[in-house]
RNA sequence: GCUAGCGUAGCUCAAUUGGCAGAGCUCCGGUUUUGUAAACCGGAGGUUGUGGGUUCGAGUCCCACCGCUAGCUCCA
């Protein structure tokens, strides 16, 4: 016998061979029918495992057991990993040769990658369904194997499955032993755990269907991808499309097109926002607020050039380290490209000895003087020539960063422990060339406005630098009515050597970031590797109206820097010290930033960011003159006000001012210009309009603007089930 | 960058198997003088992303390039 713990604590006997089908019978026989899984000492398994096969060797303690049902998050992912197989299987009888390769579950579903010669169109959907369907009426078992390696890999060749057989070979090569689950004729390599049986999959979609590749390798197997979602219920999946719905309704492209915010011009290039005035009214706003907070807090503003030298990047670490994500350097002499070009393949090691000769011919020809150039030398000492050559031509990036700018700032003058932190503020505007298949909207973008600010500080005092930066970070955002975040602490992955630094500085960094978390009191997750090559990070996750989240701001530490580029301050004891640095960027980008805004307020600005906050409507063009006075007075008090001195009825003014989303609209008629009153027709509440003096409206509306207040609600999105998400956990 | 799909007026979209490029909104001119989600009449607006090709004839078919979208990869 063995004893089961329960999750009220109670402890029950059971036979050694038991499930946890078992342990739910025993309670009740609907219970048994309604589970999903189970949970078994902390790790999801299916119903029907032996309790005793998920202890440790050894333990003899009792195992505990909770039971997972359709109201578990847990059992969301296994209903979806489950909905993969069966997907999968629905594929393989529709299409010929389907090699298998992953089906993971994410948060909001599932995908299976295929390996197959035929392309699945999104005309396929119905019939995919159709089939899915069929197999879930039939609701055959999940039913788990395992098979020895040797034996696993002769059994995946016979299926034909060539990248489970690879997987097995190189993913799983330390696994004595392999799991396999069987449904039907379909069986699958797999870690699990799955539904009982595949009648629980009670509404499931078809969403998209992409490439991707093998095991996430650029140069792997390129694959189809076929993206889905599962739900126990029908609701829950009409829920899910609805929020899906209203993220499309929200989309900051449509939006920013449609409210005349920002534009993207072919001619300009790709990923070169243009903003238009409405959206730059907005950006400008949350500048100046930016910057009325920062002044507070101690920073100084600071301008610098958007190029600077190739070499300063080089000194940086960033030209070499993410050269493929900048743009080319601009030179100053005719040859600059192809001496860059040379010295490329001479560093490669690609570089011929016909290719070579070619090089010297052609740099005479572009006015290029090499004379001093070792033809028979080492590859080293022609490389060195080369770079010579180089410095003594100019050569400009577009600045990807603003740091070493700062930096140069920072090392203008000598530095005393008195001075620190210097805290040294600028919008800088970075250019980096993002692939193009990166770019999206104000999202992804090639010239950024970064709300940028370095940190020059002692080390003892990075603590409490840090500290402020999270309470800036947290202040901005809450005035933004984005208070639902969590963060992210990127650390480095300590097996990894793209990290520069010594050890002692990183450990240091991660502790101290870690310390004030913790006495934050801010839950954070810890992500090993995610950390920049010079630093650990905490990074923002923010969630907006409906649910979806945002990397948003950013703090980040960095020892490498001021080595670099050998910053000093003078310590109490005379002697030089090197400072520590602090990136940061509460917004991230003003691209981002505002594009993120866009979708949180579905371009429906709280009064204080409104483009146009108020547009004054005469009933007809007798009252524009009354209505030039409430205009004068509005902007008197500093609103972005207008008239509607159109001809149009007042219906269709009214009409447009509502679409455009203005927040107050003053109607002004006989009425108002004989009593030196405003009609105030709020836009989130039509149906209760106020006839007030026009003092008394000013008062109030400015009342709300100095508040920054958030009055807008978004329109109540189900909150999306929660799920545990297996990522590509539960394929080994 | 890779894979797939897409590109028609400022915007949203039509155009049968290859057969005269069109509508609504916006814009401009006029009429109307209005009390809370569209007053009426008229007009302008296009080398169908760019360049080649096939064809008697190309928005439609083929090729290359540019751009957009989704996903992958990347993100200092």
């Amino acid at each position: 016998m063995m004893q089961v713990q329960l999750p009220d604590g109670s402890i029950k006997e059971y036979p050694d061979n038991a499930t946890s089908l078992d342990v739910a019978e025993s309670i009740g026989p609907r219970l048994a029918k309604a589970c999903i899984a189970a949970v078994v000492n902390g790790k999801v398994v299916d119903l029907k495992r032996e309790l005793r096969l998920c202890r440790e060797p050894g333990d003899s303690g009792p195992v505990t057991v909770r039971l997972l049902t359709d109201r578990d998050p847990e059992a969301l992912g296994v209903l979806r990993h489950s909905a993969a197989h069966v997907m999968a299987r629905a594929v393989m009888r529709l299409f010929p040769n389907v090699g298998l390769a992953f089906g993971p579950t994410l948060s909001t579903g599932f995908y299976y990658d295929f390996d197959m010669p035929d392309r699945i169109r999104e005309e396929d959907f119905p019939k995919i369904e159709a089939e899915i369907g069929k197999l879930v009426a039939q609701a055959e078992p999940f039913d788990r194997f395992e098979l020895p390696r040797s034996e696993a890999i002769g059994f995946v060749a016979d299926l034909k499955q060539e990248l489970k057989a690879e997987h097995i070979q190189t993913g799983l090569a330390d696994h004595p032993t392999l799991s396999f689950y069987r449904q039907g004729e379909f069986v699958d390599l797999c870690r699990g755990p799955h539904i009982p049986d595949a009648g629980r999959i009670k509404a499931v979609k078809l969403l998209s269907v992409a490439a991707s590749h093998f095991k996430g390798d650029a140069g792997g197997k390129s694959l189809q991808r076929l993206y889905g979602t599962a739900f126990f219920t029908q609701k829950d999946l009409d829920a899910h499309l609805a929020q899906v719905e209203e993220a499309k309704r929200r989309d900051h492209r449509v939006l920013g097109k449609q409210h005349a915010l920002f534009h993207i011009s072919q001619e300009v290039g790709p990923g070169l926002c243009l903003w238009l005035p409405k959206g730059a009214t907005v950006r400008g706003l949350l500048e100046d607020f930016i910057k009325a907070e920062l002044l507070k807090r101690g920073y100084q503003p600071v301008y610098t050039p958007h190029i600077g030298r190739v070499e300063m990047y080089e000194t940086s670490g960033h030209f070499p380290y993410y050269r493929d994500s900048q743009f080319s350097p601009i030179f100053g002499h005719p040859a600059g490209s192809v001496v860059d070009r040379w010295i490329t393949l001479l560093e490669a090691g690609e570089l011929t000895s016909q290719k070579e000769k070619q090089f010297v011919e052609f740099a005479p020809l572009l006015e290029a003087r090499v004379e001093g150039y070792p033809l028979g030398g080492l590859k080293d000492e022609k490389v060195a020539s080369l770079k010579t050559w180089q410095s003594q031509h100019e050569r400009y990036l577009l600045k990807p960063m603003n740091c070493p700018h700062h930096v140069q700032i920072y090392k203008s003058q000598q530095r005393s422990y008195r001075d620190l932190p210097v805290r040294l503020a600028e919008f800088g505007t970075v250019y980096r060339h993002e692939q193009s298949g990166e770019l999206n909207g104000m999202l992804r973008v090639r010239g950024l406005t970064q709300d940028d600010a370095h940190q020059f500080c002692t080390p003892e005092q990075v603590e409490n630098e840090f500290r402020d930066t999270v309470q800036l970070v947290q202040f901005v955002l809450g005035s933004l009515g984005l208070d639902d975040y969590r963060v992210q602490l990127s650390l480095r992955d300590p097996k990894s050597d793209k990290y520069v630094g010594s050890d002692e500085n990183w450990q240091k960094a991660e502790a101290s970031l870690r310390r004030v978390l913790e006495e934050m009191k801010l839950s954070f997750e810890p992500r090993e590797g995610e950390a920049a090559f010079y630093g650990p990070k905490a990074d923002f996750m923010v969630r907006d109206c409906i649910g979806r989240e945002w990397q948003l701001g950013t703090v980040q530490l960095d020892y490498n820097l001021p080595e670099r580029f050998q910053l000093e301050y003078i310590g109490t004891d005379n002697r030089p010290h090197r400072p520590v640095m602090i990136h940061r960027a509460p917004f991230g980008s003003m691209e981002r930033f505002v594009g993120v805004l866009i979708e949180h307020f579905a371009a429906a600005f709280p009064l204080w960011l409104a483009p146009e906050q108020i547009r004054i409507l005469p009933i007809s063009e007798k009252f524009n003159d009354y209505a030039a006075q409430v205009e004068q007075q509005l902007k008197a008090a500093g609103f972005r006000a207008t008239t509607d001195l159109r001809s149009s009825k007042i219906n269709g003014k009214v009409r447009d001012a509502q679409l455009e989303l203005i927040p107050y609209m003053l109607v002004v008629g006989r009425e108002e210009a004989e009593q030196g009153t405003v009609t105030v027709r709020d836009r989130l509440d039509a149906d209760h309009q106020k006839k007030l003096p026009l003092a008394q409206a000013i008062a109030e509306l400015s009342a709300e603007v100095h508040e920054r207040r958030i009055r807008q609600k978004a329109e109540p999105a189900k909150p999306a089930v929660a799920v545990v998400e297996g990522g590509e956990a539960n394929e080994y």
